[in-house]
DNA sequence: TAAAAACCTTGTAGCCACTACATGGTCAAG
DNA sequence: CTTGACCATGTAGTGGCTACAAGGTTTTTA
């Protein structure tokens, strides 16, 4: 397989694959006489894996950690567990945020009807006065510095 | 104010705050013959806006635009409730996908009991068969027309 | 009073996971 | 023989910060 026909059959652009190469995440193919890469069967399912892992959002790092335990059969698997919890924590806290996010979101949608000047907008005057508020995600010291939200 | 007491009174960060000056958010304030930034209490309501759209998630070019809103009160206000319904739906995407993300987690999770080696391992196998199986997230729909592999 | 600390300034580079060029080589069809 | 689709490398950009480095200023402390 050429680069292209790797990445038609995963559904991947060929230059994330070349970055993914690059990056240590996938192997580096043999080359034909031309320079082309030449990838096999290994490297689909690799690179499918790698897919897999990064629909279900895990980043880049722990793909890689994976990728190492999957290469080490005899290892034991505690790791495994852990990040799965790990990253399962993680993405349980952004759905919560982001869910709080919404039911705010859904409330400001409600506050503009009509034609009318910014001056009169009900989004915008809410917007402000939550911002000066207190009772405002922002200010309640639960994310001070960083939003971090999706 | 400086910078410091502006960061401590919004829990921005001082770096933060310089960003934004950088990248045209937040006006540059007048300096004190020592050079040191001097800000007012309208940048300080200007940048608690700015955080508090953030915490809302909303990306800083949206921010910008809601904000050059504010300083023109006489335009219409149209674009900001498509704003934030596009924002809005945005979010609900996301919401989405993060629920179906946290059941395939949830699913993976059970099944890493006990000491085992890798080779072993009910998720590093679950990852992937999935990644080989069709019904995956990341291989949806379009059939991989199998290329020739060498 | 001097030393130490905490602040401020600018500039640059790094993070993540890509994505988009720019520039040039290779190959098959018409 | 030209056109167009591929492929190669390298560099730079995205967003929203964050982390220095190397220096200047102000405040606190010994
Ligand atoms: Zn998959
Ligand atoms: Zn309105
Ligand atoms: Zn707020
Ligand atoms: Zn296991």
């Amino acid at each position: 397989m050429r680069i292209g026909e790797l990445g038609q059959a995963t559904c991947v652009d060929p230059e994330t694959i070349r970055y993914y190469e690059r990056i240590g995440l996938l192997p580096a193919p043999v080359r034909r006489t031309n320079g082309y890469r030449a990838y096999g069967l290994a490297h689909l399912e690799r690179l499918a894996f790698i897919r897999h892992c990064r629909a279900l959002d895990m980043p880049l790092a722990d793909v890689q950690r994976l990728l190492h335990l999957l290469d080490h059969p005899l290892d034991d698997c505690l790791d495994v567990d852990r990040l799965i919890n790990t990253h399962l924590a993680h993405v349980q806290g952004r759905l919560q945020s982001l869910q709080a996010l919404a039911r705010q979101l859904e409330q400001l949608r409600g506050r503009c009807h009509g034609r009318h000047t910014t001056a009169e907008c009900g989004i915008l005057h809410e917007l402000v006065a939550a911002a000066q508020g207190e009772g405002c995600v922002c200010h309640d010291g639960s994310a001070p510095n960083s939003p971090e939200v999706i």
